[in-house]
DNA sequence: TATTGTTATACTCTATAACTATA
DNA sequence: TATAGTTATAGAGTATAACAATA
């Protein structure tokens, strides 16, 4: 355990390196699959169908954002994006078998290499690290008013 | 404590939000200093004057990027970059007085803002938190060029 | 020849604003 | 009027490759 008598200033210095492991473990990502789409393929695999406005929260992005990753995944066959019958102003995105495969895969080699390189890790660490870094997410991000605070108590829903 | 049968996957998921954590933290940043601005200052500020190689390699990225960064800060009088007289090649970068002052403001808001938003946190979860992102990036960082030969062999059909 | 650093180029990701369509 | 979503644009951040200077 690091030893420092100001751990805000050493949690800030970590935070700005944290992109150097987002950049390591995209590598191993199939072709056309950068992390942002990474990221769509698991919300949807995760939660289920859902609308435009949600998976933006859920990602911590603005909407416009969102629209063009998903717009990504449905023109490769990766994403069913059809209007919502309640609300013609809103779409439902879901994932295709298609888009069910590739996130199999993608899950399989992030997977693999994180068990490769955290293997003298305690399985307890890595659940502790992802737990902090979601209520770290919900404390400080922006999304937090939009979100169902019961995102606090479960970091998985499904 | 979350509790899942794949700590990986969902350590995965949480990275893949992370940068709205970043983004947020960034707000409250001075005019002219975006977060590889501040990375820079506060590597400079914490192990004094170093190479560009060196600080490449804190900073997690190539160093034709931490270049770009200096060059950016240089010209704001925050760092200055002498030719090291040891080696014609390298350059040392360390501090101005105007970049200490520039550290000190940026640290103080970023504390200030963590402080504030997790001050429901025990200082023990900042603490560990902080140091399980160091210990990931130093596991999963550059490790492709440490890869014993025999990892590659298990997964490779003869 | 190898190493250190800089610059040019292209790509990913993001937010803001303007726009369409619907509630 | 307000909300859901899309698109255009601009900006930050990054890696690769080509380059110059030095070891």
């Amino acid at each position: 355990m690091a030893q420092t008598e100001d751990p805000y200033r050493e949690l800030a210095r970590q935070l700005g390196s944290v992109g150097a492991v987002r950049r390591e473990l995209a590598r191993s990502f199939p072709h056309d699959c950068q992390p942002a789409t990474a990221i769509v393929l698991m919300l949807l695999g995760r939660r289920g169908e859902m609308r435009m406005s949600e998976l933006a929260d859920l990602m911590g992005v603005d909407m416009s954002v969102a629209s063009r990753h998903v717009t990504h995944t449905v023109d490769r066959g990766w994403v069913d994006r059809r209007p919502d019958p309640l609300d013609g102003r809103a779409r439902l995105m879901r994932l295709t078998e298609s888009g069910e495969r590739l996130l199999a895969e993608t899950h399989e080699r992030v997977a693999q290499t994180l068990a490769r390189r955290l293997d003298d890790w305690p399985l307890e660490d890595v659940a502790r690290l992802a737990d902090l870094l979601a209520r770290l997410r919900v404390d400080l991000g922006e999304c937090e008013r939009h979100l169902d605070p019961r995102h606090l108590r479960s970091t998985t829903p499904l």
